[in-house]
DNA sequence: TGTAGGTTCTTAATCGATTTACTTAATGGT
DNA sequence: ACCATTAAGTAAATCGATTAAGAACCTACA
């Protein structure tokens, strides 16, 4: 038999004399022939430079891929820049690593999971994605999908109490019950508009991140013997320095001005303190601020940035563990409030 | 006939009663049937909920995947954490998803190409892997690969003009012709030795990066009416803090002393800093040091590091572009001299 | 009317494997 | 010597598609 360019499991059953299963046997199955003649098989591929059954069509027939796509919120680009994001990926790709499970990176402007679908396991999924159809597709034609911080009602999730958390951080920054408060809210709305909300009635039922440290914010409020102005929230579209300066702005800038900030996540809360400086106010004293994540900058700050901190390696390891055990279950991971000089 | 969970090419064109390869066609080549027929097997698969043909299967009889893989040189999470490398992969990103193509991410501590080779495209390979048998695999069984920052001899590649780029900065380092030159070099030998060179006659001809900037510097000295002693060359096997400090130390202890320390990598020039600040030199009225790379902490190291920058997204980009074009070439790259006061 | 060409659709081979059901031979217990 | 097991290996269906070759029909032009 003349050596083809490339071998296959067929052409090497052929060139050997055995059948074909027997070949993929060897290589898949060793209690199904004798150890001799497995051994014989083995060598002979070797020498005849094939390295084992082809994955793609492995797969096709398994049904199985050993990759995992990480859908991310946004494009792959936008998760290399951000720290909080980055250690996410880290703690991911440890275990899957470890695991022998490649991963595949899902931007969350991609408009269909199609183009994936077939090719992997399942979805670990972090964060809602920018494009919204992402989500129902994932509900709908995903195998198997690990969602974190935030949730689609399938399969499992990772989520920190963003309602304790967010109750806690406000708890410390409120100090009287004169206090006024205001707060620069991320993705409260669907839409993605930057504006001031002055009706927030519906808001009390949402489930998705926002609204959780919203309620978070409310209760702390009211059990500070505050009453919250309608007028009082922001709505900001993406955790991007340009928005967060605009929206803080505006609130630093509004009657009655505010003395606390409640910013939910740490890139609002430090566009905010640089505006707050800028129009020389001086931090805690006119002003508390508060963030949510807990990102090394925040930690240079001066003043040092007063904040929730999640363990986001930690958190990528639980979604990939979580993933791997195919267990259906939501896990609530642990999260400390670091204090600084802001609040 | 009964509804099947999920659909299949066959088991809709048993539904719409046509053959297989009508509804195949309907997807990939309108015209080989008629507008009317197009249409309406569509909207029948829209009705249905068959989302089109299996990728996997698909790819497994074109041989195409849409997903091309990115070789690191070390763990996924190395990766992440390195900004160098962060922005390099933006930079891929970025285009690769302009063309809907997928990444995956494949470490190289991994040991063997063979769990992904069938999956991909191809490979972009970012730097040598620190797994040395993927360097052969890719030779090997790889469909199309580009390598940056280093080359196997197939394909494409991506490289900065590392010859010019030493000459560059080896010549502003270099004052007066009584200089005493010592070079720190990063992997000039194939072996992981950390030594003192007393020989090197072999490497004017080497073609690896280490090489190519070896004769900038070579080049540069001898430009500037220096002879550089036989024994003033270090290797150093990898870009890492401890066996640079440790090579820094010994040539800034060699007799006669060097005034003049020519660095292949930031990391190494670093060390060297530290080193010679560690003994009681000030710099660069001692000893005048230069780098390699541009990364940030060299930036904010006092003294600021005299070095050669080089644009990672702008490389990733490229690299990305390359790929797609399926080139054989090597492209090469801008850099700039960042001045600093090390030197 | 016969034939050449063009549409439109189907048949069947193929991509590279896995796996169930089956054949055959060998072993062992009584 | 007989039957039941077990071991070793094979044939053929299957995973979900693509595509070359060809059939059936229609048009048109000499």
């Amino acid at each position: 038999m003349t050596k083809p360019k490339s071998w296959t499991l067929k052409s090497i059953a052929q060139e050997l004399g055995v059948s074909n299963a027997t070949v993929s046997n060897a290589f898949n199955r060793p209690d199904q022939l004798s150890k001799a003649r497995r051994e014989e098989i083995l060598a002979a591929c070797k020498k005849l430079g094939y390295f084992g059954p082809n994955k793609a069509a492995q797969s096709l027939r398994r049904g199985t891929f050993n990759i995992v796509a990480l859908v991310l919120p946004d494009s792959v680009e936008y998760m290399v820049s951000d720290p909080v994001a980055s250690s996410f990926m880290r703690g991911v790709s440890a275990v899957l690593e470890k695991n022998g499970i490649n991963l595949l990176l899902f931007s969350g402007n991609n408009d269909n999971l199609n183009s994936v679908v077939d090719f992997v396991d399942g979805f670990i999924c972090y964060g809602r994605p920018r494009n919204k159809q992402l989500v129902e597709q994932l509900k709908q034609v995903a195998k198997h999908v690990v969602t974190v911080d935030f949730n689609i009602g399938r399969d499992a999730s990772v989520n920190v109490n963003n309602q304790q958390a967010s109750f806690d951080i406000a708890k410390h920054a409120l100090q009287k019950n004169d206090d006024r408060v205001a707060i620069l809210g991320l993705r409260l709305l669907d839409n993605d508009v930057l504006c001031r909300v002055y009706e927030h009635h519906e808001f009390e039922a949402g489930q998705s991140i926002a609204h959780q440290r919203l309620r978070g914010y409310h209760q702390a409020i009211s059990d500070a013997g505050i009453t919250l102005g309608e007028d009082r929230t922001w709505n900001i579209p993406e955790s991007s320095e340009r928005f967060a300066s605009i929206a803080a702005k505006e609130a630093l800038s509004s009657t009655p001005r505010p003395n606390v900030l409640l910013c939910m996540s740490d890139l609002i809360a430090l566009a905010a303190m640089r505006e707050a400086l800028k129009m020389g106010l001086s931090i805690p004293e006119d002003v508390r601020i508060v963030g949510f994540d807990g990102i090394n900058e925040g930690q240079r700050f001066v003043p040092k940035l007063t904040t929730v901190h999640q363990n986001s390696e930690e958190k990528g390891r639980i979604a990939a563990t979580l993933f791997l055990s195919k267990e259906q279950q939501t896990a609530e991971i642990d999260y400390q409030l670091q204090l600084g000089q802001s609040s």
